[in-house]
RNA sequence: UCCUCAGUAGCUCAAGGGUAGAGCAACCGGCUGUUAACCGGUAGGUUGCAGGUUCAAAUCCUGCCUGGGGAGCCA
């Protein structure tokens, strides 16, 4: 008997197939039950009528409880009652391990709770259709990047030092010497675009400040392309072409589990269907400034400023030419405005934030030099970095987009701790 | 670190000075088309911890612990 998954049910309609996985629920009427079984590919309803079945099978399927795995072998039935469109009218069943007192109900549950169980709440459909897109989403980002002629160059995760010198690191030993868990691969990509030309790393990232919204995790991943010889606009013209082909993608492969997630996906339609607007920090400040918000220029923007700012479009919208003072050492100036660089962040529509931070990067070597003596850096620990504009220095660029502000955006999610499987948050490091 | 809200049955929540309750889950029974099925029954409690006020505290007060939401930081 031949064992099939979910997904492929519809290739078997009237056939007699072999199902393994675990009973999602179970209904029963007085003499028919009705199971429903899971498989990580999908659900379907499994029928069995008493008069159909021997007594034994009967019995047992009765007496199946929540999470138990199992084996099913029935026919498969095309019928309209089902969401999936195919039922399986059970033959034979049989339990491999019979799970007790499964504590996930199908009823509603708190936070804490789940995350307490997250090893559990992965098997529920929703959590199932975010992983399933989350799955997406990375390939489709890499599928882009192969064809644009990109090669994946792994960034390390320990670090001798901070790669921005700024947000907070997790310490670790090495050897007897400090090392760092690495909050960015950018600096080593920069090397490798200058050996390579496209590249781009993607592993995770960690930070450990102490934040506490449902913009922020501890761990989180994240993909970094780098390019030899493209410039601030040619960096922005390659990000929004990757977010308008993942989106695509997703809006493709993902209907029923956009509608599953009660996702509006006429918001992503919009996204792909016209260019992203773009808006200089200077008008910016301007329009935050004229809405009342007491922003001066100069200063960072808060969270609230990004919401006001995200919503001035129904896509994601491009902020470019921030001061130089509040961003990284390494970012180009704009020619003729030292005061200014030539980063953009991508900000996501409906709240989500930033989802990108990209720049040209300096590649004059005496002006790298300064801003690391600017920025007190330890100029020994940036000899190799300095190398790259030692050695055929190029115009380069490149930007950081972080995977699970992606997910939770495209899936409308309330909190980035339900885009990544086991989520590290302040105050939780289990499961 | 700061602001704010909340901890009561396995889960989600009522009860806001006077005997701690419901729905779901579990268990028993009923029902041939259920979609978080439904109906009847059984069992389930040191009300986060410590102290205080009171004849009487889940309820009021103080402190602590844990968690949620937000700020800062950023992907």
């Amino acid at each position: 008997m031949k064992t099939v998954l979910i997904r492929d049910i519809g290739q078997y309609n009237g056939k007699q197939v072999t199902l393994k996985g675990w009973l999602y629920n179970r209904r029963s009427s007085g003499k028919i039950q009705f199971l429903i079984i899971r498989d990580g590919t999908g659900f379907i309803q499994g029928v069995l009528v008493q008069s159909d079945v021997s007594s034994e099978d009967w019995e047992l399927a009765a007496g199946i409880t929540q999470e138990s795995s199992v084996q099913v072998t029935g026919t498969v039935k095309e019928d309209s009652r089902s969401p999936l469109g195919f039922e399986l009218q059970v033959e034979k069943i049989e339990v491999i391990t019979s799970a007790q007192d499964y504590p996930i109900s199908l009823k509603e549950h708190g936070v804490d709770f789940l995350l307490d169980h997250r090893h559990l709440w992965l098997r529920t459909p929703r959590q199932a259709a975010i992983m399933h897109i989350r799955n997406t989403v990375v390939k489709a980002m890499r599928d882009w990047l192969d064809a644009q002629g990109f090669t994946l160059v792994d960034a390390p995760i320990l670090t001798p030092a901070a790669c921005e010198g700024t947000t907070t690191l997790f310490e670790t030993e090495y050897f007897g010497d400090k090392a760092y868990l690495s909050q960015s691969g950018q600096l080593y990509m920069e090397a490798a675009a200058l050996a390579l030309g496209r590249v781009y790393c993607f592993g995770p990232t960690f930070r450990a400040e102490k934040s506490k919204t449902r913009r922020h995790l501890i761990e989180f991943w994240m993909m970094e392309p780098e390019m030899a010889f493209v410039d601030h606009n040619g960096n922005m013209a390659l990000q929004e072409e990757m977010v308008k082909f993942v989106v695509r993608t997703v809006l493709d492969k993902h209907r029923n589990d956009l509608a599953l997630l009660e996702r509006d996906t006429a918001k992503l339609e919009n996204v792909i269907n016209k260019p992203f607007a773009k808006m200089t920090y200077d008008e910016a400040i301007d329009y935050l400034q004229k809405q009342g918000h007491e922003i001066q220029w100069g200063d960072d923007f808060g969270a609230p400023d990004e919401t006001v700012l995200a919503n001035l479009h129904d896509g994601p919208v491009f902020v470019e030419h921030f001061p130089t003072a509040i961003k990284a050492f390494y970012m180009k100036p704009v020619p003729g405005r030292p005061e200014v660089v030539l980063a953009a962040d991508l900000l996501a529509p409906e709240g989500y934030g930033e989802i990108i931070g990209g720049s040209q990067r300096i590649d004059d070597l005496d002006l790298l030099l300064q801003r690391i003596q600017e920025h007190k850096l330890p100029e020994e620990a940036f000899k190799w970095y300095l190398d790259l504009r030692r050695y055929g220095s190029v115009p380069h660029s490149g930007f950081g987009i972080g995977l699970e502000r992606f997910v939770s955006w495209i899936c409308g999610l309330s909190h980035l701790r339900e885009a990544i499987p086991f989520p590290r948050l302040i105050n939780r490091l289990y499961p």
